[in-house]
RNA sequence: CGAGUCGGCCGGGCGACCGCGUCGGGGUUUUUCGAAGCCCCGCCGAGGAAGGUCCGGGCUCCACAGGGCAAGGUGGUCGGUAACGCCGACCCGGGGUGACCCGCGGGACAGUGCCACAGAAAACAGACCGCCUCCCCGAUCUUGGGGAGGUAAGGGUGAAACGGUGGUGUAAGAGACCACCAGCGCCCACGGUGACGUGGGCGGCUCGGUAAACCCCACCUGGAGCAAGGUCAAGAAGGGUUCCUCCUCGGAGGAUCCCGCGCGCGGCGUUCGAGGGUGACCCGCCCGAGUCGCGCGGGUAGACCGCUUGAGACCGUCGGCAACGACGGUCCUAGAUGGAUGGUCGCCUCUUUGCGCAAGCAAAGGACAGAACCCGGCCUACAGGCCGACUCGUCCG
């Protein structure tokens, strides 16, 4: 799972991530990314998973899928960055390989518009597609 | 073998690797010597309903003169239990050939209300068609119409029509009277802890249902809840207790402990008592100097304890029809707080589909659902499977 250090544990962290950062969507999520963080500590991963996706133990099991995804991709985070994965309804019937295509997807349009450096374009018809 | 009734249990299994959470051990760094960080190893890590939050408790805080009047709940009896609205046995009523099942099971002579449709009439008596007597009119060989009265046996409606059957009786009839039966009330005897049952006697001859309608009766019930409650930290502008010093006797300073979001405006107040508590209300009682409303500004949901050893689980013996209890032994079995159970696989098992004569092969899938202070119940959801007891029918012996 993920790293005890790695998780976001308070309100404002939320709330600065969803409301000060870039936006990607994607059918089954939607990624938040702010750079507003300590600038020295690791980036903090946090989840939202509302009613809209089911009961307690698909809310649970989205959770913990998201969460297991994202421990492999903690490295191409910089520093101080605060991400917020949220899941879609659609996300409760996602198969894992296409939970994890999608976070890669959004992933890399929230970081790459960040560093244009590498891998800065997508094409236009994932967004279309989104 | 078929059909069925009741009860209990499981709810995929084994293994590998990588992660996560609590706890324990070891190493290492820092250290305010309490501990904290990092690394490694090991154990354990969701349910029968963890769910709905419908009852009952434990636990915590507040309250704990009394009276009146409400409110809510329960409702056969006896027992079990910490307690219950739960469980067991029994009683009564109903259903089933039976095993068994169902019952929201106190009271309808305390009072009020309601009873659709059909029907003449639905609760207190009444009479549509009938039946019978008398009178009048018409007709004259067997009956028609009208009126006054008697009656409830027969018809028809309904879930239900003021007891049933047979007789006496009568103009026709009727508990008007008689016998038996049903039912109601009272009394006695016997059995039972009791609900109640069995038997006998007497009475007037007969009385609808609905209380999950109001209501009446009996019994029970303090308020809030782990965001309870406690410790620490943070916030700092204030108020108060007691003591000391100074003084222009108004206060000022210091120490100490306690309380407390701040400011502005306004209302009501300090013995002629604001406000609060006492379960809602009233009286009464207690505490009492602040409290309430509006506006503006600000602070919060951080850490730790509570937190998992408990009406505990399992096994055995004994008591009890049983629910359950007593005794003995063994065991410790999740404790998160943006919330730990996930990912990738192998073998087996079950279901479905496809291929195949078959052995088998391949693919997909695995019910309902996730602990949050803890127990005892109830209710609801649930793929599939296992075990036991019993009943009825058929066949064989």
């Amino acid at each position: 799972m993920l790293p005890s250090d790695s998780r976001m544990r308070h309100g404002e962290e939320f709330a600065s991530a969803i409301r000060g950062g870039k936006r990607a969507g994607r059918p089954t999520l939607v990624a938040h990314l702010s750079n507003l963080g300590d600038p020295q500590g690791p980036p903090l991963v946090g989840f939202v998973v509302s009613k809209a996706v089911g009961g307690a133990v698909v809310r649970n099991r989205v959770k913990r899928r998201l969460r297991h995804l994202m421990r492999h991709r903690l490295h191409s985070l910089p520093r101080g960055s605060l991400l917020v994965v949220r899941a879609n309804p659609q996300a409760a019937s996602a198969r894992s390989e296409q939970l994890a295509a999608e976070l890669d997807v959004a992933l890399d349009r929230l970081i790459g518009r960040r560093a244009p450096g590498r891998r800065s374009d997508r094409p236009a018809a994932t967004d279309g597609q989104a």
